[in-house]
DNA sequence: CGTTTCTTTGAATCCGGTCAAGGTCCGTGG
DNA sequence: CCACGGACCTTGACCGGATTCAAAGAAACG
């Protein structure tokens, strides 16, 4: 079945550049992963290019002491693993089942040469990377518990559509992507609920329920 | 006086490319900035790229209610105000008087060409930033006062030599900087210079006593 | 169903923030 | 040369938001 058609419709068109898929579909392999599963590691030399094709990953950081710290999360048509230097700085993982399409990215310069539109796609790549990057450190470092988490539930509603959506990720992850612990997740989604902004069925599926006052708590 | 070869000298060969005086030197203007002064707004149209030539500069973002985040400082040599979008999404401010080379993009593009040097110079530049980003992030997200402390001091020391750095700002920028309060900071240096492992002369001027000591506290 | 893993909830603790003085450094002007 | 003033830094006492510890509850899985 086309999972590139699947995969890349329901997602408004804010991300990473669709055409993505076209361009390096045809000389990527697809791989699968498990749950969980390693893409590539810490350290490990970076020499290859990842797109999401179906499912979801996240991108993290460990500490020698077991802190973890969740460098960012990609969906159906991101690009991940872009790197200039020589070895990656963090480790990529599934989140659930994910297919990925890998493509070497040597095999990338000579199949669209250098300055061809593949270079420009990486380019702007990662420089979307470093904008999500800087708003993910302004989230770190100036806002309160509650609104990291509203930020958070904002920025995943913004790209799923459909009334409910639901989160890829557990509650120990959320904590890692925003410096917190899964019991202040827990207790910051519980208020957001008792406020009527949010709304959950079960644990993994929400709606939003007040936009304005969601918005509201995550200043700017 | 050859501002040029004075300021670019005391740096160990670490961090950005420094063919880029050369480079875009001969097409770019000079401005020189008082201590404080704007140099681009954030929200700005970003048409411009800056080259730090003396003195060092902030990136920062204001939130609605007075909070601010520095993104990050620059010294000489580095490039800063590289975004890939229409508009800046930090501000910059020089910390101190500074000297700096700006050079319209377009201008820079039709003086190097596509995929030129220079081209490359600003890709290297930009994916710098993302690292340095990156190890930002972990900071922010993961790391005690007396890390985060620990980790700033480690970090100037990296980039200024002679035995005593001076520090190019106060202390409202490094607590803007590592997410702390300039009280949060004063106590974490007091304790740091406590326990031996740096020492103060004045609250600007500092070298390190015990860098082993010092690099344990940043885990890693 | 039973087991395991993840999530929620409560109570106690603590790190860093807030509030409030007091000190230091410097530039200015008497 | 020293007194004054203002900006910046340090220090102390207290407070509060987030973490930690602990246990109960819900969901996922075989």
């Amino acid at each position: 079945m086309s999972a590139h058609a699947l995969t890349l419709e329901p997602r408004p068109a804010e991300r990473r550049p669709d055409l993505a898929f076209d361009l390096i579909g045809p000389i990527g392999v697809r791989l699968s992963f498990a749950a969980g599963e390693e893409i590539y590691a810490q350290e490990e030399e970076a020499d290859l290019v990842y797109q999401v094709i179906g499912g979801a990953v996240r991108t993290l950081r460990l500490l020698s002491d077991g802190r973890r710290q969740i460098g960012d999360f990609y969906y159906p048509g991101d690009l991940f693993g872009l790197e200039i230097g020589p070895e990656h700085r963090f480790s990529a993982e599934a989140l659930g089942e994910a297919d990925i399409l890998v493509v070497k990215r040597s095999a990338l310069r000579s199949y669209g040469g250098d300055g061809g539109p593949l270079e420009r796609m990486i380019w702007t790549a990662t420089a979307l990377e470093l904008e999500r990057t800087q708003e993910h450190l302004l989230l770190l470092g100036r806002k309160t518990a509650c609104e990291k988490v509203a930020s958070f539930l904002l920025g995943i509603a913004k790209r799923f559509d459909g009334a409910f959506k639901t989160l890829p990720m557990g509650r120990q992850d959320m904590a890692d992507y925003l410096g917190l612990t899964i019991e202040t997740i827990s207790r910051m989604l519980g208020q957001l609920q008792a406020d009527g902004l949010v709304e959950f069925a079960g644990c993994r599926r929400f709606r939003i329920k007040n936009a304005p006052g969601l918005a509201r708590i995550v200043v700017a």
